[in-house]
DNA sequence: AAAGCGGGGAG
DNA sequence: CTCCCAGCTTT
């Protein structure tokens, strides 16, 4: 027995819905201008879905509005610094994403000839982009008949399949569902449903009323929308302290550092730091001066809670050459993650 | 199959 | 505080 019951999803009802109330968004074809003959750009749609990669829409705006800005082709994004790059991603998180970005733009250039391939398994192959990724540009550049399933098609599959399991052992089933019911034109009702989700179908809040899927839908049959999807047990969020080191030369300049290439905020720019350990610990201080303690951040990631001291001293340069030393004024241009611009203004930098 | 990987906004 | 977002890669 399928844990996905077979019904039929009412596409020409979405598309419908979709056609009157489509979110306006940057990257985004219209569906009149798309029915006018009007194509994506598959560089700003791979972009914007890379960045859409488990990160909100009103925070991906901006940054894509400067990468386009900046790079308006994948040319020239191929072109840029691998630094470069990280530093405009710096805030937006997951930074393996702006190293395959890189990655995957010189690959399209140097073996593609700069023209994204048009399938979705031919995209697949390309880095970081996976099964999400490469339906999403494979349906909304070039309408292959893909089921495109992000976070906001499994809650809405799951809710309207009324799905006992959680997703994440259901979702082959629920890919297969849907690809049975994907239309023509299949670019617009990806987003559209995508757009059901973020608006109708949100995770706290059901508007079955209005709902182009109501009829069909069987958790709002049940009464009970908001039960699905049935939530994985969660494990538990650990805390790890330790100690931050923000050191200045006599001029003024702080002292910053490459991270290594690999793990957490691998190759961003940080200061140093003591290991991260569940206990806390005295500080080991990079050199013997006198140092200020100036508070603590707390900083959340996804699987650990970081706890880090915050100590601020002049000292004497010499004994530094890993790293460089940044003018206050530069720092805003570093590729420093959240995490360490916390630290920063911890220790007065704003 | 599970773990590792950021950050922010909503409720 | 918890939840979760247009997920991918590595182990």
């Amino acid at each position: 027995m399928s844990l996905v019951s077979p019904q039929p999803i009412d596409a020409g009802a979405v598309l419908a819905w979709y056609d009157r109330h489509a979110r306006d968004l940057p990257w985004r074809i219209s569906p009149a201008a798309r029915s006018a003959g009007v194509m994506p750009d598959p560089y700003r749609v791979w972009l914007s879905e890379v960045m859409l990669q488990q990160t909100t829409v009103a925070a991906v705006k901006t940054y894509f509005i400067r990468f386009t800005t900046l790079w308006p082709s994948v040319f020239d994004l191929a072109t840029a610094p691998l630094d470069a790059v990280l530093r405009e991603w710096a805030g937006l998180g997951y930074y393996a994403r702006a190293r395959n970005l890189h990655a995957c733009a010189r690959a399209v250039v140097e073996q593609h000839g700069g023209v994204f391939p048009q399938s979705a398994a031919a995209l697949a192959s390309l880095p970081g982009i996976g099964a999400y990724t490469s339906a999403a540009i494979a349906a909304i550049c070039f309408d292959e008949r893909v089921a495109v399933l992000d976070g906001n098609l499994d809650r809405v599959l799951a809710r309207y399949f009324a799905l006992s399991v959680p997703v994440r052992e259901a979702k082959d089933g629920l890919r297969a569902a849907l690809q049975v019911n994907v239309p023509n034109r299949s670019g617009d009702f990806a987003q559209a449903m995508m757009d059901l989700g973020a608006t109708i179908c949100a995770p706290r809040v059901a508007s079955c009323l209005i709902c182009p899927l109501h009829s069909g839908c069987r958790a709002s049959q049940q009464g009970e929308p908001l039960a699905y999807p049935i939530k994985p047990v969660k494990a538990a969020r650990p805390v790890r302290r330790g100690h931050a080191f923000v050191m200045t030369d006599a001029g003024g300049d702080v002292y910053l550092q490459t991270r290594p290439g690999k793990g957490l905020l691998a190759g961003m720019t940080e200061v140093p730091t003591s290991d991260w350990t569940g206990e806390a610990n005295d500080p080991a201080y990079p050199v013997a001066t006198e140092w200020r303690h100036r508070g603590q951040v707390i900083h959340i990631f996804t699987h650990f809670r970081l706890e880090l001291e915050v100590w601020s001293a002049v000292v004497a340069p010499e004994s530094f050459d890993e790293g460089w030393w940044s003018p206050p004024g530069a720092l805003k241009g570093e590729a420093l993650p959240t995490l360490f611009r916390k630290v920063l203004a911890q220790a007065g930098f704003d």
